[in-house]
DNA sequence: CGTTCCCTTGATTAACTTCAACTTGGGTGG
DNA sequence: CCACCCAAGTTGAAGTTAATCAAGGGAACG
């Protein structure tokens, strides 16, 4: 149920305001002065408040004034409502920040109207909402557009100050996205798999890719040339979002695993990222995982050397939560190598 | 100058079609069968590319599928040219990913129409274009739906896991976000100042908050209401792709910080941390700037201890990299701190 | 079956953290 | 205005972690 909070110091108006949107069917506050406005607005958080300007103890402009100052109501619509008389201060009242007044005397039609279209501006929906089916046909037609290309295995697809050309998309494989430290140390910034797109970042800004890419085994990736990419993005508010939401997604990852580099010790991360690969490629919902893995790559992908990786699988094995086949790491429990300390 | 290639077996009908390209302004190249094309188009990287089917020694679906498999080859507007009986072939060619087809016997408007209509395709303005004025005046508009509020120095404005209700804007003052370990060790991921958003990646991903945020220094923020972002978001072209230039830019940032902190010492990334702030605070071209930031504070932008920093601060002034002017640093030379090595 | 590359393990060293003691500076109140 | 006090900053010493260098062992390839 919707919550209404009037502050009015005549009582008749206050009651009769009050009465007609409890008929509505909202849950209704009244105050009599702008202090005890406050407090209930603060209180109870109303969908909407309605509030007269000349009152005892605080005027409209002190309630309001109050109200934004605390983040919990400062979004909360806010309507004035004034006599005629009063029609110059309206100004005021809106300048700070109201977001709709009432001339009274007003009748329930107006009272109504001016509530609901407060309301509904709020309501509209918020966040991204997918029409499952339209997105994916929206992307498997940008995907159309693409041509399919075989790769093998550790071949690179593009590096550092190249220019981009195309939006890449995964159909099968493995890819990864590293960056390299002037003495040739790599470190992989993200796992790309089946279904994943990989390379916008750069086609976004219009720069030059700031990373590079590789394959890590055999693979069949979808090339979308640029202007296909861009053709789409700014056509189509679907596909738009769907990158934004990509995007933003990625930024927090980045700054998960900033913290993970900066305060974690390599056991840690080594763990850490055991559980991340084995999420991402190995299959879903067990608990066990074969991963074939250079010791390079995983140095690559917790930031350390290979020697520090094969003493940590080292001590995994001991610890009885991996075992070794030959060169593969089978993982025996994902959620125990979750819970290594740092 | 643009290029064209011929790749046709008929005398007649090639030399006829490079004869009017050539007049028509196209530096054209000829082939008589599909070998002699590929070999062409590989060496001279033409801008279009027109095709007969059937041909002696390489037919024209091969030279398309040896086209496609070559990335410098595989963009270039391909066009089939092919006799009216062989129609029902050309299903094939288009579904191979020729981009048109021309029915022989073609007069010469139909030829520059199928060319110009690729070539204008491929030659769309490419990457995001913003109409100064009008993306200023989107973002004020944006801007001034919000609500001001001010902030004195070190004040929580959200925590992790907090709802997000509202997208930032920087009109005063210092913000940063940051990152908290188990132990309480604090990571700083970005620094806010005049002219930024900030707190959208939540937004846009409909999650709750993953960092914190907080001001450095006394700062005013305008608070715009998730609701409004969102509306901008999705009606205003401009502004979506302010955004995802935005965060294109942060992932690209982040993965730099992500290798620094994963290979450099400590020296170079309190070095070029300093710069970072220097730049972002700074008076701009300027090669010396005093900052006024605590030890804690740097040491979290860093990823170290407050220990470390301080030593690392007395190295820098032992090297007339900088001078302590009570707690302030004062940089003497900007350039020369760049160029400290890893 | 050999060879090559990758992996593993050991020893040493460098970098950085941590704990602890001490110093400084800036704000406060007499 | 000065003395004082507390927080912030600095420095020292010890301890830990992980990188590096080096050598031996094993797996996968032809």
């Amino acid at each position: 149920m919707k919550k209404a909070l009037i502050i009015e110091d005549n009582d008749d108006i206050r009651e009769g305001a009050a009465e007609i949107l409890t008929l509505a069917g909202y849950e209704t506050f009244t105050a009599k002065n702008g202090r005890i406005g406050v407090d209930l607005a603060i209180r109870h958080l109303p969908d909407v408040i309605l509030c007269d300007i000349m009152m005892p103890e605080l005027d409209g402009y002190g309630v309001l004034y109050l109200l934004q100052k605390n983040l919990q109501t400062v979004d909360i619509p806010f309507i004035f409502m004034t006599a005629k008389s009063e029609r110059a201060d309206l100004r005021k009242g809106m300048e700070m920040g109201a977001d709709d007044y009432l001339i009274k005397p007003f009748d329930d039609v107006e009272l109504f109207r001016a509530i609901e279209s407060r309301l509904k501006k709020r309501n509209k929906p918020i966040g991204f909402k997918f029409q499952g089916a339209d997105k994916n046909s929206l992307f498997e037609s940008l995907i159309a557009k693409g041509k399919t290309r075989s790769f093998v295995g550790k071949q690179v697809i593009y590096i550092e100050n190249d220019e981009p050309a195309h939006l890449y998309f995964v159909k099968k494989g493995q890819v990864k996205s590293y960056k390299r430290a002037q003495d040739g140390r790599e470190l992989s910034s993200t796992l790309y798999g089946k279904g994943d797109f990989f390379g916008y970042e750069s086609l976004c800004r219009s720069s030059t890719y700031t990373e590079n890419a590789a394959t890590l085994s055999d693979s069949e990736l979808t090339l979308i040339a640029k202007a296909d990419f861009m053709e789409y993005l700014f056509s189509h508010q679907e596909i738009s979002n769907a990158f934004i939401n990509m995007l933003s997604g990625n930024v927090q990852e980045k700054e998960e695993q900033m913290l993970r580099l900066a305060y974690f010790s390599v056991r840690k991360r080594v763990a850490d990222t055991l559980v991340q690969v084995a999420v991402k490629f190995g299959e879903p919902n067990s608990d066990q995982c074969t991963l074939r893995i250079s010791r390079d790559e995983l140095a690559a992908l917790v930031g350390t050397s290979s020697e520090t990786v094969s003493r940590m699988l080292a001590d995994f094995k001991d610890e009885k939560l991996i075992e070794k086949n030959g060169t593969a790491i089978e993982i025996l429990s994902i959620e125990s190598l979750r819970k290594v300390k740092q």
